[in-house]
DNA sequence: CGATCGCGGACGAGAAGTGACCGCAACCCC
DNA sequence: GGGGTTGCGGTCACTTCTCGTCCGCGATCG
């Protein structure tokens, strides 16, 4: 076992042990610490002390449960959690959600991702590389967010002011090796920004992390310029002239607004429309409301309805099912 | 600040300091764990002694960083990036990836989040569901999925022998409320399924766990029975009868294999297909290979890839996309 | 070369941690 | 209801660790 004696290292023992399992009798706790039941009553009470809410219960069958607390403790995983972890952060903070918004936590997933690869052991590294370069993406992800391995690398180096070099592809196709500073990382509708200081060309750019390949840090540290503006993200704002277009799209369904809301799974907005004044007894119909970047999704949104549709808006969402229809008409 | 003058305290927030940033000053950390530069020295020792490898660099710029090590340490996370971290790890537990294997992270994820939300303060919980309610599902994982929330409770409860109540929906559409004894959680295709002793019945059922609603660890713990099998992989494999059907979809694209992949982004294989022997310049082929549950996936891949199709397979997933042309044309 | 920073030994005052007691209270099973 | 099990916490004496302040050494950068 381990040879280190040190109150402090117990303590941290004591709380990984707490963590892996939820109950814990007190003799088998003391005995793995190695220590007397009396002292190990007192270092509950010291992670008591420092915040850690420890419940005991008495009795036959007592023993010391982990509650949840105030703050939290720092998370001791085993190496398969860890690596699922850095995958499903991976794909949080790439991925291709908050379309409508309602997901600020990319950016934290980004920030907790940085913290566990950096202690993260070379061979748990190799292991998330493989998982994530097996993972399968979705058709609809797959051209959506940038590489989850140069987002972090990039992050990294933000936040621990290292220089980068990196291959970029402007928007004309033009490809450039660069050496920059990176000042700032900004997620702006569904794409990663990172507003750097271009040591090549001695000015300000903001460069779109899905064109950056073979982001890699060049050791270097460097002193942090004053950035061009009040923060990155209005850099990053200021400098984007061509916003993405989103389509308003809106449809009528015929079918009633909560089936739709059912296989739509909320991703739509779905309200319901007023019977028809005539005579017969009315069929179903709802209005659907969404907004997209990708008409394609817009497309798969209203076949997922499984009923039938009309009204469609815009007319390139039209003119798009017609190319599907077209596509998917037998020969 | 901080009133707790512990060591161990100490350790932990020099740690967790070491996390947040990747380069510190001696004297930084120094001051703000508000001891003398010698004690500084000792605590990095005190973490290298516990198997945290601390790098440190000499001469003006020199410091302290923490390393990859050999084991991974305890990860110090704060508030916002524990959220990302819990709906992270949710979508990865309960998502809808893996129809062709190539995640075998989903089980590990489910008992990191179990670890997570076992001693994640109230406030950081209803944060945590807020933001998985409102995160939007898309429409194609709508249905797919187990509620992540009742996954874990399950996960919980078997993790710690914990007697569960639950309304469970049977095939035949029938709802009943049972009290079970949590065995085994087992991921079979894309579906969870939970061993339990029924204590109703006095018998082993194996439940599907998006078929469970208001499950809720009723406190009591109980003795595990030994399982009617080897393990409870082996259970649920025996009482599957009706294993889902899988749709082996094939179809010609009229493009390049390239193009193809490029645009399916790994969902589906692709390959390429020898140019006809007909004189002329021979049309760009490849064919499509995929094995799907949900033939609206299948025909989505289809009209991702951007270019005509033939020759689909099988007869199924024809009819189905007559229904999406008969759906989607103008009226 | 000198400034800066990390390394680590020595020392002494002070503060802990530790195990061995003890009696007490809660809880479960018989 | 009683007995066994388990956690709680006080006390005491002994040991150990912790901490700040010295000091000189070596590495690194400008």
């Amino acid at each position: 076992m381990r040879t280190v004696a040190n109150t402090s290292s117990r303590t941290l023992r004591l709380l990984s042990l707490l963590q892996a399992r939820r109950h814990w009798p007190g003799g088998e706790l003391a005995d793995r610490l190695g220590v007397s039941p009396r002292t190990l009553r007192r270092d509950v009470d010291r992670l008591r002390e420092l915040g850690y809410p420890v419940d005991a219960t008495s009795g036959p069958d007592g023993g010391y449960r982990l509650a949840a607390g105030a703050s939290l403790p720092p998370l001791a995983l085993d190496d398969e959690e860890a690596v699922a972890l850095a995958v499903a952060l991976q794909g949080a903070a790439s991925g291709s959600e908050g379309a409508d918004g309602a997901d600020g936590a990319a950016e934290p997933a980004l920030r907790a991702l940085a913290k566990v690869v950096q202690v993260m052991p070379p061979r748990l590294r190799r292991r998330v590389e493989a998982l994530s370069a097996a993972s399968v993406r979705a058709p609809w992800a797959a051209a959506a967010g940038p590489d989850p391995a140069v987002l972090l690398t990039v992050a990294q180096a933000c936040r621990d002011a290292e220089r980068l070099a990196l291959a970029y592809t402007a928007a004309d196709g033009a490809r450039t090796e660069r050496s920059v500073e990176p000042h700032g990382l900004v997620r702006l509708g569904r794409r990663w920004y990172v507003v750097v200081w271009d040591l090549g060309r001695g000015d300000w750019r903001t460069l779109r992390v899905d064109r950056v390949r073979d982001a890699a840090a060049r050791g270097g540290r460097f002193r942090p310029r004053e950035l061009p503006g009040p923060d990155a993200a209005a850099v990053v704002e200021r400098s984007i002239r061509t916003a993405p277009a989103l389509h308003a799209v809106t449809a009528v369904l015929h079918c009633s607004a909560d089936e739709a809301r059912s296989r739509l799974g909320g991703w739509a907005h779905v309200e319901p429309l007023a019977a028809q004044d005539d005579g017969g007894p009315p069929p179903q119909r709802c209005r659907l409301l969404m907004s997209t970047e990708d008409l394609d999704w817009a497309a798969f949104a209203l076949v997922r309805a499984r009923c039938d549709v009309s009204d469609v808006e815009p007319a390139a969402l039209r003119e798009h099912l017609a190319t599907w229809v077209s596509r998917l008409s037998p020969p």
